[in-house]
DNA sequence: TAAGAGTTTGCAACAAAGTTGCAAAATTTA
DNA sequence: TAAATTTTGCAACTTTGTTGCAAACTCTTA
């Protein structure tokens, strides 16, 4: 068990468990998105479905990982950087969906550029998804 | 039945359904996007849940509606430009999503902005989803 | 405008995705 | 280490989406 995963889950107040921490070490293990489905494919049988439900959902909520939109209705999740915390995540940075290997990445180096809305509307969030070939295609 | 509604099944080689008409009109009244479960909802019992889903997918296939990406895992289908054409989209536009009111927007007049990706990423698509609050909320 | 060809619909049955309540197990607190 | 708290796994369920097929409808064309 990684000592990462653990200060996180410590950092974060929640409970440190196996499934937890397993699941948080897949994600930085692999450093792109995951959907709820391949998380289920790599633990096996490890853990129940419910839970993997469970864990994203606290995950999400604690800021640790964010979803990211797209436009079939798989929901992906990723690794939120440092700044994202509880109920404010601010990963204003791009994703990259690869039309061919279906890879999602967080590309943190490229900020989202700024958009003009119409009289009344207020942005709060601004998602920016690229879907394209990627590097390894 | 609306002229509009029935020139644009016919524009499509589409053979014209009641349900064709009543689904594409239902975008044409209702300015903004709409979820599966909204046209269930609208239309009551009037068409099979199946009936809905394939209409969707046809239009999505001729290019007359879009399907908008959500973080949450909600499909959303809007009207496209008359630019789309059969299995070539072009609605570069921003979506808007309002958090209080739920409502999503099409904002045809704002334009996506540019993107710089690191090298070996090459873009096809660029999909925008600005939340916030709408003129309405 | 009527018959035949082709397409679409509704039904049933199924598969996948996600949720909820609750007792048992694990973790944390003190 | 024992009690308090949290999390897990199970079962049951809801919602969402898909498939095959016969009946109904739409389109073609004579």
């Amino acid at each position: 068990m990684s000592n990462l995963a653990y200060e996180v889950l410590k950092k974060n107040q929640l409970s440190v468990t196996e499934s937890r921490i397993q699941i948080l070490e897949l994600f930085y293990n692999k450093n792109n998105a995951l959907e709820h489905n391949d998380i289920e494919k790599i633990t096996g049988e490890k853990f129940d479905r419910v839970t993997i439900y469970r864990t994203l959902q606290t995950f999400v909520e604690k800021g640790i990982i964010h979803t990211i939109p797209t436009a079939d209705n798989s929901v992906r999740y990723a690794l939120c950087k440092d700044a994202c915390t509880e109920g404010h995540h601010h990963d204003n940075h791009v994703h990259f969906i690869c039309d061919k290997c279906g890879t999602t990445y967080c590309l943190e180096a490229v900020t989202v550029p700024e958009v003009r809305l119409p009289k009344g509307f207020q942005p709060n969030l601004i998602e920016v998804v690229v879907s394209g070939k990627c590097k390894n295609c």
